[in-house]
DNA sequence: TATTGTTATACTCTATAACTATA
DNA sequence: TATAGTTATAGAGTATAACAATA
């Protein structure tokens, strides 16, 4: 026989009472504004969170290869180049290559880039600062100390 | 003159201390630890993130809109058309037109559609439970209530 | 006129295989 | 043979405009 169909109704509110007993739902929630917000802080400078990460860590590691600075994005080498590109598009770092290893490139932020790289570090400092204005310092860094445990290390 | 090119050295071990400053940097490395493996978890289920979220909320809230059920889940109503589509040809659940809007469809878990979703959700809790192994009852509270702060509810 | 679900489309991020040039 | 960077490509996830059916 067919189910029987006299019950159907729109509930009035949606519950996500199962969901929210999971910390990961919640980590995705609160991570999906953390990044919208930052993609709206980082537009002004043209850059987007990979661009923005790639170039912080070129400024702070001067003449590392893609190589390595793939591991440290924790994203493909392949996906790195393209980011890359742009970066050195805009003249805000250069490929240089590395005489000891003519494989290998030695990424170089250029003034310009080291100056974007400063005000776009304030502009996310104070990005965090209205997003977790809350938020007081012991449970700060007990919080960073937890998502470094889950993230094994 | 051109730029002195001396002293390019890679450096041995690539710094985050800029980044690491940054709370969302965490929660972003963390999350994907916990995506990969929740993504391991529901892989047995043939379930991703999506699906799975739209399975919970439609056997919590049977009867739902496609509207409603993209609200919760905040994302676009195009984007949920395929989710949808990909649970009803599994028969895990039913679009149900409903009788006073013609538009509009009540989402119906199935049997198999309930069934799954209890597995899925036994399953993701283990996952939970090994990921967030030693964080304490208050402290899994206190990162939950932050969380949600940080959301804007 | 507004809304529900849909199609088409495009952009970003991600992942893998295969190529080149160097080692 | 192995590695660095590259190309091509494919799969997700996400976002907007525009359409048909219905309200």
């Amino acid at each position: 026989m067919p189910a029987p169909e006299q019950d159907i109704e729109q509930p009035t509110r949606v519950s996500d009472e199962t969901l929210r007993r999971f910390l990961g739902y919640h980590m995705k929630r609160a991570f999906n504004v953390v990044q919208a917000d930052l993609t709206a802080t980082l537009k002004p400078f043209d850059l987007r969170m990979l661009t923005y990460t790639a170039l912080v860590l070129i400024c702070d590691n001067p003449g590392l290869s893609q190589t390595q600075l793939a591991a440290a994005m924790d994203i493909e080498r392949p996906n790195l180049v393209v980011i890359i590109d742009e970066l050195e598009r805009r003249e805000l770092i250069n490929r240089t290559r590395v005489p000891t290893d003519r494989r290998a490139y030695a990424l170089i932020p250029t003034l310009a880039g080291k100056r974007l790289c400063e005000q776009a570090v304030a502009a996310v400092q104070a990005h965090e600062a209205k997003l977790f204005v809350g938020l007081d310092d012991d449970m700060r860094a007990a919080m960073i100390e937890t998502l470094s445990k889950v993230r094994g290390t």
